[in-house]
DNA sequence: CGACAAAATGATATCGATATCAAAAATGCA
DNA sequence: TGCATTTTTGATATCGATATCATTTTGTCG
């Protein structure tokens, strides 16, 4: 009358054998895992040793059944995609979400029709939140969409947030001044300036913060060394010839994204110009192609995969508070940015 | 002596709600969920209306408490932190993950003594097995450490899978052949090929198709146009060089993958060497700087999401049957590649 | 020292889905 | 038609972790 379990094959160690192994009740390893204060510390500390011994690690799924959150259905609606950087955030929000035990519902659209659609396909479905990454985080009638039948929303790296959504960013200014700065400590003072699309928040911001770390140095503008480009690499590759076809071109050029920054150096291998020596090239964001060309991208870095864990636990955490019956004010969350400094920025030369 | 769940707080649908809502047991609905054969017709379709009309959907971690296969932990061991690529592995093990209610979990490692640490580590952390992602698929040593313990391994995107190892890939020689004889098709004769990193086994895999698109076809191999890349943008932008500045350069050129043809493309907007009219360029993998870059790159695809996901599921499956006591096999999986056909080819000059 | 409050620990019920076995219905065959 | 067999459906127990409440232990103070 042998009754094996999976247990008894040397497989998975609950809670239940912890607290056999330590002699204690499995609530009480519950309580010592959740750090819950009410234990006391030699028991504590025998919980812990058998944890150890046994190799125990706690099983999510059965966590979120008991908790209750377990059917929380977040979805992520965006319009452009842009391969890499939705699959970071969907790296973090999967992560996370199977952390917390929640659905994460992807929904893909495009024109402001086909916006209507995708927000009633999620709503549909049931959603209880929604997280919109760019350049959907700044899409007015979307967040009206949503935030009319009552569901939460979440703008993903967005630079200027609306009043009404939870945000999840980067200083986009502080990490363009940033970048700006390390360009004029290396010397350099005609600077070339690719701006983004300007239908994206960011756009402007970082330009903004390349304005101040020029002006705080004391140099004045060339808005010569200013072009428009689009955020792509083909606007780089344009805008970059652009700039180094003058008699005068720079000495530097920030592209306010790794993509144009990519398009550019493109176009210096064309003319022989090497990088750094004879020119420096800055991107944003740090996208995979930062790392992929050669030489490697000074760039700023956002923690893309963090912020996409961090955008599903906070709009996580509003829902509970809706479901929970309190008011839920918009919560905002400013990540760190780092600044990346590899071989594609150098000192000015003569 | 209200007992408020959150149920009736407009929450979560159960199965339970949808077999009250159908009048059936909530086995049944179990069981139309999960297509089991023997539920007869009419009361199928009146839980699937049920399903739909409460929008039903199911509770991952729910389902797999029960399954009991919840504690299942997969370690995930890489050595090159290619961005890009180790990211779509995870996005799609990610995800599967969390439908299986399993855990993963990644280790970085570096030299063969860092590997020994890493293989360790995992032990250590009592991973129930492993996914190796190139180029660690084909790393003897690393995958003898493992079926050692006992330890089932599988190996990703590997072109010849060591024989006692699971493994999910593509076909990388007809890949190749596919390529090839586009780029015959479209009249190319003289095709340079850049060679991959030798260590890995795609290179001489994608190599050996591309002879054969070459031979079937009645093309003598110029062995000059065939040379030694790295995987790398840089060793793109060197044998790119190499092939352009020949006196009589090759009217196409085959990279091993999109790294190196993003650095030949590099190189040709530099000589101003149009493409795709005076130079057609391929890659191989379809990464996210395929479609980046300008014009977008005809490449082969592998779904790469797809490949990590059916990864997660077949060493699942694997570590399941173990589990269970049986003798298991490993088992291999041949993924669909597809041909994009984008804008850096073209027809052959005169 | 004893009574009472506070803290620590344990027992039990529960989350949502499914395995398992039992009961009911349908089917086959003589 | 009647009985055996198979298929369909339902009742109940269970997965692992935790909420809740009961119980035990500890601490405090008159």
């Amino acid at each position: 009358m042998k009754r094996q379990r999976m247990n008894d094959q040397g497989g998975t160690v609950t809670i239940h054998d912890v607290a056999r192994h330590a002699g204690v009740s499995s609530m009480t390893v519950s309580r010592v895992i959740n750090k819950n204060v009410n234990v006391r510390e030699p028991l504590r500390e025998k919980v812990m040793a058998s944890i150890k011994a046994l190799k125990y690690t706690m099983n999510m799924a059965a966590r979120s059944t008991r908790a209750g959150m377990g059917g929380v259905r977040i979805g992520v609606l965006y319009s452009h995609p842009s391969a890499s950087y939705l699959n970071e955030i969907m790296l973090g929000g999967l992560d996370q979400a199977a952390r917390l035990g929640a659905q994460l519902l992807l929904e893909k659209c495009g024109g402001l029709q086909s916006q209507k659609n995708a927000v009633n396909r999620l709503v549909e479905a049931g959603v209880d939140g929604v997280i919109l990454p760019p350049p959907l985080c700044d899409s007015a009638p979307t967040v009206q969409m949503l935030t009319r039948v009552g569901i939460p929303v979440l703008a993903l790296a967005t630079a200027r947030p609306l009043p009404e959504v939870s945000a999840v960013r980067i200083d986009d200014f502080q990490g363009a001044l940033a970048l700006t700065r390390h360009l004029i400590k290396l010397g350099h003072k005609r600077i070339g300036f690719i701006k983004g699309n300007p239908t994206h928040t960011p756009t402007e911001v970082r330009y903004e913060g390349f304005l101040k770390g020029l002006s705080e140095a004391g140099i004045a503008l060339d808005e010569a060394l200013v072009v428009q480009g689009q955020f792509t690499y083909k606007s780089g590759l344009e805008t970059g010839r652009e700039l180094l076809d003058r008699k005068d071109p720079p000495t530097a050029i920030f592209a306010s994204n790794d993509d144009m920054a990519a398009g550019v150096m493109a176009v210096a291998h064309g003319l022989k110009i090497s990088i750094p020596e004879q020119l420096s090239v800055c991107g944003f964001d740090d996208t995979p192609v930062a790392s992929t060309i050669w030489p490697q991208l000074t760039t700023v870095h956002q923690p893309i995969v963090a912020m996409g864990r961090s955008s599903v636990s906070t709009i996580f955490e509003r829902i509970k508070e809706l479901k929970s019956g309190e008011p839920s004010r918009p919560a905002h969350q400013l990540m760190k940015f780092t600044l990346m400094d590899r071989d594609s920025t150098g000192p000015a030369p003569e």
